[in-house]
DNA sequence: TACTCTGTTGAATA
DNA sequence: TTATTCAACAGAGT
């Protein structure tokens, strides 16, 4: 579920318990969300902890407690944030439960892909203060863009964008959206980007990441009716420009659509990229 | 019932 | 060093 925008809807959501007292914890038998922890650590320092702010960056969070209290998480796949009454009793994917006078604070993950870090310090984590710019600051230029690009001669673009050092928060449909609107093969190697492509694709991905944040609710539905977004996984899904029949494919891994008319290799790059396929 | 798919990512291999 | 593959997991769909 998570990308850019999930995240920070997630995040928002345990916002009511800001400046609250955190009165009890409780974690899930199943302590793989916690890996590398020791189980005790968090209900030794953050039972009485006051929590006083949450950032996002990419699809990380960053969750501030007091006594120099800091609680990372990662909603991996199916993670989410929500909020409970005080008596709430832990359902089978619940794995950690911040009880507070008012409410409890609820993080669940089915599948447990997403990833809870501890860390006590003065300062923030080093994991958190390496995370890049994000997509929207005027620190993601053109050119660090193409820099980091340039790190990656090989790999398709699709799966270029999905690497959260370059693109923090992209994930896999605000990557093919993106590359829809800036009219880019999913499949073009990164080396192959031509000057006036990589400025398309700057633009349009400060574009998706700025309307995506605007629309951020629990589901898409109120995302704007003409996005490819709308189009990508329903069965017989067209381009939202001319009606095409999308293609579809594994690239980097992971399943990719595409409009075949708008989104055209270069013969050049083709048979580059055919020839490379063969061997 | 069995098998396939999934909004992620990081460890292991090539 | 960079690219690719696959496992971690649960549930929904076919």
């Amino acid at each position: 579920m998570p990308e850019l925008a999930e995240v920070e809807f997630n995040r928002k959501q345990w916002n009511v318990g800001i400046g609250m007292q955190v009165l009890d914890i409780e974690l899930h038998e199943h302590t793989r969300p916690l890996r590398g922890h020791a189980p005790g650590l968090l209900p030794k320092h953050l039972t009485g902890a006051k929590f006083l702010r949450s950032e996002a960056r990419g699809k990380q969070m960053l969750l501030e407690f007091s006594g120099s209290i800091w609680l990372g998480i990662h909603l991996g796949m199916t993670g989410r944030l929500h909020v409970e009454p005080p008596g709430y009793k832990a359902q089978k994917h619940d794995h950690l439960l911040l009880r507070q006078s008012a409410q409890t604070l609820v993080f669940t993950d089915p599948r447990q892909f997403g990833r809870i870090r501890f860390h006590q310090g003065p300062t923030p984590p080093d994991w958190w203060t390496r995370i890049p710019p994000g997509i929207n600051s005027p620190q993601f230029t053109k050119a660090k863009m193409e820099s980091f690009l340039a790190r990656h001669p090989r790999l398709a673009l699709k799966a270029a964008l999905l690497l959260q050092d370059g693109f923090p928060g992209i994930g896999n449909w605000m990557a093919d959206e993106t590359l829809w609107r800036a009219k880019i093969h999913p499949r073009l190697r990164a080396r192959r980007l031509t000057s006036p492509q990589a400025t398309a694709l700057w633009k349009q991905l400060r574009f998706v990441c700025r309307l995506a944040l605007r629309h951020i609710g629990p589901t898409y539905a109120e995302m704007p009716k003409h996005w490819f977004f709308h189009q990508r996984w329903t069965k017989g899904g067209q381009c939202p420009i001319h009606g095409e029949p999308l293609s579809r494919a594994t690239i980097g891994g992971r399943t990719t659509a595409w409009c075949p008319k708008c989104q055209v290799l270069s013969s050049k790059a083709k048979m580059h990229f055919t020839s490379s396929a063969r061997r």
